[in-house]
DNA sequence: GCCAACGTTGGC
DNA sequence: GCCAACGTTGGC
């Protein structure tokens, strides 16, 4: 089975790719949308590599790359009341929302941002691009790769 | 801070 | 199960 290439947002108020640079590995709390929750517990695989997107942020754009550390697992947040994350419908005997952890790869000298990448036709068709809303979604190897060359400026 | 896009909720 | 109202995301 083929390595597999993700997109996750997060905003670097709440969460960069400095702070997992600085932490080495995190769990990714907070998801709470059915399709990014059922990419993350039924798609994303140990070793997948995952872009790193800072959204809310000026520029917006791909600050990195992580790894999958862990598979999927119920998102404690959820479950704890104080949380902002908590979510009442969810409990641990039952739990909605589920969360892998990523480790980090590689900070990229300079964010490719989402201009950027909007201006380049073979781009035209990411995930990214066309739905705009979805904070975790898949991405495809030679989309991955050409952000990879302009994140590490050899292109 | 505005607001378009769009996912979710809940009344029926 | 439809769909209007509502809430959130996220670019600008």
């Amino acid at each position: 089975m083929a390595k597999g290439h993700w997109l996750m947002k997060s905003e670097p108020k709440v969460y960069s790719i400095e702070d997992l640079e600085r932490d080495g590995e995190a769990p990714w709390t907070g998801v709470r949308n059915y399709e990014a929750r059922n990419t993350m517990r039924d798609e994303m695989r140990k070793g997948d590599l995952v872009l790193f997107y800072h959204s809310s942020t000026t520029p917006p754009g791909v600050a990195g790359i992580a790894r999958v550390s862990r598979e999927a697992y119920p998102d404690f947040t959820a479950f704890d009341r104080d949380h902002p994350y908590f979510d009442p419908k969810s409990n641990p005997d039952a739990p909605r929302w589920h969360m892998v952890d990523v480790e980090f790869v590689e900070r990229f000298p300079a964010v490719v941002t989402l201009q950027a990448l909007r201006e380049l036709e073979e781009l035209e068709d990411m995930v990214l691009l066309n739905r705009m809303r979805l904070s975790v979604q898949p991405v495809r190897p030679e989309e991955f790769e050409r952000i990879v060359e302009l994140g590490r400026g050899t292109s």
